[in-house]
DNA sequence: CTGTTAGCGCCTTCAC
DNA sequence: GTGAAGGCGCTAACAG
């Protein structure tokens, strides 16, 4: 359509040419800086014109280049697989386009070597600054932001070589086994027949929650269960051996049951789909993280969500007053059901 | 730690400066073809090690302009929100980063007008290559691609500008449509208690699927009920209220259920979870795309999925022999279970 | 074997 | 109002 000169992108030199005019007009003008220099409407029409015709571009690299401004804003996740990292990507995105960024956003499959080498690969594209969310020693990558004079800040996972914003977890931990601990009283049950499961033991984000689960119990002055809290790691498969051991050994399953993360629910889920479906269907579960399905899942579900609008706004605003030396910790409220629901509001065209 | 210039990223000058060595001997070595330069290897190591010491980054941005080749791929998604896309995302990263671009991938959330623009921010940052994956008219999009000389593949949604690259729906919906049929007919039901529920009327994937559908009823010589098709969009909540609708006119739910996409599986779900559970237990669904979760829902649930894959590897494959003029387009297979599986499969440390 | 130089495309300052 | 010139950081010739 439009006649472009074929293959070759075209820079101001083109426009200029092709308009009669200098490139420090043409580029004034297609920075709309034109106003300031009293360049002639019409010249600037005639410019912008061409320009379009000939599909021209901006070319990012050198602006960025004279100007030492990338235009990028980066991010770092382990993945996309649950709704926490989707949405915390996909709000990072909305708000880094609406400050006129352009969101680069890297799965790093939670590989410490590839974590390192994603970093320096977007430091090596000048990132404006750096998101790193689930990572689980930001420390080095931390190193390297400041070597490079990059804004960097820890998301969901703290670190201490830069701010950190995370949600709270600890509080999250305790509503949510409150609410735990009331439905088993309710339905006469004992509370210490509640389990935690999943999770590292020496990790943060558990370390807070396993803080919680106990407050919550300390609050009534009663204690869980010794074997409570069992730490079987992040994915799946551990969770469902873990919950296959506890059942051979005590014949049944916890009645109540706190699932450190999505994965751990799906493992929760496919061991007690083994099993006869009157066993099971009277748990009690809850979770931290959510997913649309696990709602309808026939148990009491209970889902605690995390609110990545929260988070991201917060670690926009650090890089705005950014300090090298800043390490302070920033505590996002968690909240259960759909409080957070605006985040993934879908269209009328979607799947 | 590194003895950096705090702040300032430093440039090959300063290596130079601090090894008494000059600019092109030093971008020859951290280039890695000093050997060919037969540069003294002393020399090379004293210039690494500097490098090192200064938090040397390459900045990409002036090679870039130097080579005019970016290092960066570009790929832009509705969302995360699904495993298709999810996955889709993953594995174009992988795939982008062991050729050794930067991936940068980003979600439009299916706005037309934001995916004009990201278009060109990523035209702008002059990415080596652009997949775009979803769009309902990527056309325009195609255009701007094609006016900036940058290879351009459509993904899962074929378009006219470009190659695409798609799953083969037709055959894979009359592959699911088939297990379906048998089913019902296993349990003495009659097919044609079939219902396709969910899709955009005149959009291609819908009608490779409806066009699959009848495929497997032709084959045996029956037809589909004539109100078996109900395109009521992609979102949940239209699916609910259309299953609402029938299940207040026929007085029960269909027995078979063939669904669009996962969200009109997460509205059916929501429907259901709305009436008795007698009622609903015994449906059989299909699904187009899956979900961990879903898999363990009280129906007879069976998932189809998409090869991501090997839609990235044939994506990749078109922009190495990449031809402006070529419009092919490429089919890929679908398939059951967990044929795929390795594309999510999960680490250790995972949630 | 290593240093010098000329741009890549763009933006800004400074003359005209 | 507009044009010429310098330089952002890097690489590829081309000289030493």
């Amino acid at each position: 359509m439009a006649s472009t000169n074929q293959g070759r992108k075209s820079t101001i030199y083109d426009v200029a040419k092709a308009t009669g005019a200098s490139t420090a007009t043409v580029s004034m003008v297609l920075n709309g800086t034109w106003a300031r220099y009293r360049i002639k409407e019409e010249t600037a029409n005639r410019i912008l014109e061409s320009a379009r015709e000939l599909g021209y571009n901006v070319n990012m690299k050198a602006r960025g280049l004279r100007l030492s401004r990338s235009g990028l804003a980066g991010m770092v996740v382990p993945h996309y697989r649950n709704r926490f990292f989707a949405g915390l990507a996909q709000t990072f995105e909305d708000q880094a386009r609406s400050r006129g960024l352009c969101p680069i956003v890297v799965g790093t499959q939670r590989d410490p070597a590839v974590e390192v080498s994603v970093t320096e690969t977007l430091l090596s594209q000048r990132v404006e600054l750096l998101f790193i969310a689930g990572v689980r020693n930001p420390t080095p990558l931390n190193e390297l932001c400041s070597a490079a004079g990059v804004p960097c800040i820890n998301l969901d996972l703290p670190g201490d070589g830069a701010p950190s914003v995370v949600s709270d977890n600890r509080a999250g931990a305790r509503a949510i086994t409150d609410v735990l601990i009331d439905k088993l009283l309710a339905r006469g049950e004992a509370p210490d027949d509640l389990v935690l499961l999943g999770g590292v033991a020496d990790e943060y984000a558990t370390e807070m929650r396993i803080a919680g689960f106990r407050d919550a119990f300390e609050a009534r002055k009663i204690a869980p269960s010794p074997d409570a809290i069992e730490c079987c790691g992040y994915n799946a498969a551990a969770a469902k051996q873990a919950l296959a051991r506890r059942y051979e050994k005590h014949g049944r399953l916890p009645t109540g049951l706190l699932l450190n993360s999505i994965t751990a629910f799906e493992g929760t889920v496919q061991f007690t789909a083994t099993l006869p479906p009157d066993v099971w269907k009277a748990a009690i579960v809850g979770c931290f993280d959510w997913d649309p399905f696990a709602a309808y899942l026939p148990f009491d579900v209970t889902m605690l969500r995390q609110d990545v609008q929260g988070i991201i706004a917060e670690a926009f605003a650090l890089t705005e007053k950014y300090d090298p030396q800043d390490r302070s910790l920033i505590l996002v409220p968690t909240a259960f059901g759909k409080q957070f629901e605006e985040a993934e509001q879908t269209k009328e065209f979607d799947r």
